[in-house]
DNA sequence: AACACAAATGATAGCGCTGTCAAATTTATT
DNA sequence: AATAAATTTGACAGCGCTATCATTTGTGTT
């Protein structure tokens, strides 16, 4: 038989006699034989393949979001390719490249500051872009999200209207959305006639338990323990709280502990934590269900904004102010 | 000038002269040009790419794994296409597909069992494969790892050299590894002459500190507490901790904890959490070096079985028995 | 000035598939 | 049985690069 039956039985069985199909199977089996990727996509100029960016591997919250891309892509057929831009602009402007020296056919990514060559790169390339978890008046494509300062600002009002002055912040790395939801912090607190100077507890370090036990030591040794901290990420909180039991503090009588994503533990610490809830797994479904609708051409959604908000979850960690 | 000229000034910069150079770089800066990696891989029959398969993206431990992988591999060029099997030996051999497909030229998978078909594409595929985090003694090509199962039985007579008798093994979703380090936990007790019968507690979902401290409620209701509890990872461990706090048990007087994988959190909680310590960075960074060795055609190591063992450390949450 | 030699550039063919359309075969219709 | 229609199979060209080898240009030597 000819090549292009082999081809047209692997990629459409149906429209191949079964006995050729087995036959075929058959050989394909005994040789394993693998068709070469490189020379489908480049023949028929579709990729079936899509890329994800990433800032990091490290945290919960991209982990359920890729499940949930995965799901949906898988589902249509499409292969996921996912990159690590290490929080870093000019890794992400690499992955780009990439992604689309592979031909993805949507992009799917983390933010939205990129640097000017990247922002090129993606309008030129014709290819779908989807930027998520914050919001962006001028999107590439579409833009799925939430906004990070707006949900900081709530955040710190919701412990300033539990009686709180002395509200510390504490913060990891240099994560823009983080960044973002200290800003909010900030406008909250000046709009209060709150002071938060020396209230920012800040190391240069990946977000963890370990790094917000090690920040929650540091402030205990600087003098006089706010009522009440944000911390910029649960890791963050956790950490910070087995630090206080260690230390004798309690929780939330001596200090509140709001933390940020409500992660899968925060309803189990004990005691429990407060925090910020993010829609990740619908931002992820939602991003993969829009790209799959702009690959097949079908209009893309009336607004190129799209926000799906969060919501603060009170449990045990934050309390009344005692004074 | 010619297209092969283009494509010479952009893979191999110094062969061409810098005016030249210059004159391509401005123009693929002007028309954010991204060349086709599927025309070149076909055309060079090199994919300067590795394929990466592990079982999930939740765990930490593959975080930093992959991490070490990546630090090593884009060091000399590789792309690393990195696939989540979820813990299925079916998702697995597609993924290996999928990775032969792009003609991978190595390919690190954690685990030793796979379906038949997948060790028989492999084999056939003839690109090294080294498989990680376990030990066989019938690798397809190298091995790098650890006996889970001598771990768990390490892990298990450390709490039994403590005086510890009725001894707790805490496990969540069915991983082939946590299953190893259980039977170690078995043979380490029937030596002992201990029962572990109804000492088992598990629940068959994802691992987390949720699940952990779900697993202890359950625990704690089903009648009496057993002095130690050796729980199959660290996620466990510490769920199990926080909610033996939030059930007034001291944490090691009432009951020791021991973990797995010493996570970075486990100096940092409260108490500070013994565990038994893998090297999963340096898995990966001897995986990495060893397939690029191969892929260069050097000799492969002497041995194809590498056992990088792993070390018990003991911290706060690990205390004599008081009976 | 003639030559050898090195460096830079170009022409050609082909990597392994698939889109398109044509040919062969089977099935249905009169 | 003859024709039309539907189904199945095949021939051909080309996707966008790069390996190989040939050619041109530049440099140094006698």
């Amino acid at each position: 038989m000819s090549p292009i039956t082999v081809s047209r039985a692997l990629r459409k069985p149906d429209a191949v006699s079964p006995e050729l199909r087995q036959r075929i199977d058959a050989a394909v089996h005994k040789l394993a034989y693998v068709p070469n990727l490189a020379a489908s996509r480049l023949a028929s100029s579709r990729s079936h393949a899509v890329g994800v960016i990433v800032p990091t591997l490290y945290n919960v919250i991209f982990a359920e979001y890729l499940l949930a891309l995965h799901e949906v892509f898988l589902e249509s057929g499409y292969q996921v390719i996912v990159v690590n831009s290490h929080y870093s602009l000019h890794e992400e402007e690499k992955a780009i490249r990439t992604l689309l020296g592979q031909r993805v056919e949507a992009i799917i990514i983390v933010g939205i500051d990129h640097t000017p060559m990247a922002r090129r790169l993606l309008q030129k390339s014709r290819v779908p872009v989807i930027e998520t978890f914050e919001l962006t008046d001028d999107p590439i494509d579409i833009n799925i999200g939430l906004s990070q300062s707006q949900a900081g600002y709530d955040a710190t009002k919701f412990l300033i209207n539990l009686g709180h002055q002395r509200i510390g912040f504490v913060i990891g790395n240099l994560d823009v959305r983080a960044a973002a939801r200290l800003s909010g912090y900030r406008r909250a607190m000046a709009e209060a006639h709150l002071s938060y100077t020396n209230l920012l507890a800040h190391k240069a370090e990946r977000s963890s338990i370990a790094l917000g036990s090690a920040i929650m030591s540091d402030v205990a040794e600087n003098g006089k323990i706010p009522e009440a901290l944000f911390c910029s990420d649960d890791n963050l909180a956790l950490g910070a709280l087995m630090k206080c039991r260690q230390l004798g503090l309690q929780v939330p009588d001596d200090v509140s502990i709001l933390g940020f994503h409500d992660l899968e533990f925060a309803a189990y610490s004990s005691p429990s934590l407060s925090s910020v809830a993010i829609y990740r797994h619908k931002i992820g479904k939602l991003a993969a269900e829009t790209a799959i609708n702009m690959i097949s051409g079908n209009v893309p959604p009336t607004s190129r904004q799209i926000d799906l908000g969060y919501k603060i979850i009170a449990r045990q960690s934050t309390g009344k102010s005692k004074l």
